[in-house]
DNA sequence: CGCTACAATGTAATCGTTTACAAAAAATCC
DNA sequence: GGATTTTTTGTAAACGATTACATTGTAGCG
């Protein structure tokens, strides 16, 4: 053999099959494919040749063809509101990573929130044959599309929103107790006049958030003041509009919660539009601890999710449903913290926990 | 038959195959095939059994056989940096919008701009038999993964990164020019010392940007000051340390430039922990145009990209190749806007240009 | 040495589609 | 009406992997 430049491999990977591999290692078919599957029972001599065969050919098997003849696709589906809402966002990432280490395939499905949505992509993830959907359901007063589903037998997980009287696993934290502490806190800081920001009424945690506003009002023997709740539709410009409306009341509150980081932004917004100091005029607390609640001015105090935790257990439900289809349902509720900063305290409008930056990206 | 009470369908999704439509509705596979296909040349009769056939059964094509057979996956594998940057985030979002539309599926993959797990994501996406790969790559310098990639005939469409010397369709942006122009605009402001956080070397936007920096000050006649230049990683921690090392030079810089958005939260945390103001310390200007810069305190001035084009036209760039591979190469370069508020205008630290709330969620 | 037991390997059926080709039915023409 | 074309339908062979089963080879044992 004349000594070859060193040239990038030949490579010809489009349509390198188990066949051609056998070939090349002088075995066959089902050798190959015990090899792969590293079940045992192959000579080394011959494993070495196979692989080596595989390597010099770059053979990546067909995953299609192997889906077809497993019956199992190893693929979970995982349904988001919106993925560029950060804290789903980051739910997907560790989902994913627990997926990917247990060699299962994430698709994902944006819903924008809206029943057809889910409908269209549950029937993409049915043609896929996917193992298993976590989801968090656009309408939590609605899960006809999921109640259907669960007939199919494919595992389910809920997660941010509430599984309703559907009897699958799910994670969520404890909206009512989160907010109900925040509103607290406010209290406790000598508030009376607490606005509440809130989402639409068919998102569980919208009404929960409510809920716990109002229990917290209630414990303090405050009453509770329709014209203070205002409901919005966790985008940004619903909580600008909302605090307009707040601002424009005969006596403004003094403090206002506000059940997402998007409306957080909008009523942030709509204060310093109007000439307003946080916490000042006005003090503000919101939820999830995204990479610039800790870096605007003032700091934000929040609440802030577990999300990795959130990601992590939803993706372990559905791995240990699929294992175990019969195993007791599982309903895990996390904890949340309250991460005190300057938007809260009535100081000077400085952090009181000065935030050193973290890791996170962005 | 006894009247049912209104059960909710029986449904038996699960294994539902051609062949058992086909025995529904007294036809052949071939016939459900082609009812399925659109393709024509069936009785209407016995296509609306066919169609109804489907309809009790529930019947959802296999993806996996369909593939096997066709061909063809109708797959697109997305590689970005990390998707829970708000940008990447966006640009896949609108990368779906139009896939979806053409009825390819999307398969994300988090690279987290290592070449290793590039390669992972690549491997499968190979297994997957993807038609595409769109790619942000994790080293702009380093691109033989890609190299390797492009003999398998693969197409490849390349984006937000330089596609370096391979031949294969992309579409970013001007970065060079962007920057010039904002630094350009601090010139104009009658900012002398200006400094700039960058990004790290082996990623090309953060070179380009840099060199637009350098450019802009020289054609300004400004000298240009290493001290002034500090490279960052992308993230916010980084971006606080850079702003450090830049407050403690003797002559402190006037106005910064920050190459991204996580650096520049890193970066206004650190000023205002050493109780600067922003502009009149130092004025501010970075990249991205994400939903809270306009709702902090100052509005932040940003160059803002065109997220959605970008990423509708890396949808269509690869679509359009795998229609016809033989079509001549497209660089796509788009243009970038200077979006003017507070934090850089050496005013009292408002809005030049109050923006109203967008409907963008965060 | 011959028989049995066990390990290693190969052969071929299978998964659910699509589609080339064959066959049947219907329409057209003279 | 019968030959010819055209339309509609069905039959069966792929696609690329896995795996039950058959086969071959190897070793162990009396």
């Amino acid at each position: 053999m004349s000594q070859t430049p060193p040239q990038p491999k030949p490579f010809k990977t489009a349509g390198v099959t188990v066949k051609d591999v056998a070939a090349q290692a002088g075995v066959s078919t089902a050798t190959v494919s015990r090899v792969l599957s590293g079940k045992g029972g192959v000579r080394p001599e011959l494993e070495a040749r196979v692989r080596s065969a595989i390597d010099s050919l770059d053979y990546h098997p067909n995953q299609a063809a192997r889906r077809l003849r497993e019956r199992k696709a190893r693929i979970i589906g995982v349904l988001v509101p919106e993925i560029q809402i950060p804290f789903f966002a980051g739910i997907v990432t560790y989902i994913d990573e627990v997926l990917q280490e247990a060699g299962y395939l994430l698709l994902l499905g944006n819903t924008h929130d809206s029943l057809q949505g889910e409908q269209e992509h549950i029937n993409i993830f049915l043609g896929e044959d996917v193992s298993g959907i976590i989801f968090a359901a656009a309408n939590s007063f609605d899960l006809s599309n999921y109640q259907r589903l669960l007939q199919t037998g494919i595992p389910l997980v809920a997660f941010d929103r509430t599984p309703g009287r559907l009897k699958i696993d799910s994670v969520r934290i404890d909206n009512v107790r989160a907010t109900a502490r925040a509103a607290s806190h406010l209290v406790e800081e000598g508030h009376r006049q607490i606005a509440l920001i809130t989402g639409p009424r068919q998102i569980s945690t919208a009404v929960d958030r409510q809920n716990g506003y109002e229990q917290a009002l209630h414990n303090a023997g405050l009453a509770s003041n329709p014209a203070l709740i205002q409901v919005g539709d966790y985008i940004q410009a619903g909580g600008y509009q909302a605090m307009q409306r707040l601002l424009e009341l005969p006596e403004r509150p003094s403090a206002v919660l506000v059940a997402d980081t998007a409306m957080a932004l909008g009523a942030m917004q709509c204060i310093h539009e109007r000439n307003l100091r946080i916490p000042n005029d006005i003090a503000l607390i919101s939820f999830d601890d995204l990479p610039w609640a800790a870096a605007v001015q003032p700091p934000l105090t929040v609440i802030a999710q577990p999300v990795k935790d959130i990601g992590v257990t939803a993706a372990r439900l559905i791995l240990e449903r699929i294992q175990n289809p019969d195993a007791p349902l599982r309903r895990v509720v996390l904890d949340t913290e309250l991460i005190l900063r300057g938007s809260c305290c009535c100081g000077p409008g400085q952090s009181l926990a000065p935030h050193l930056p973290t890791n996170s990206r962005s």
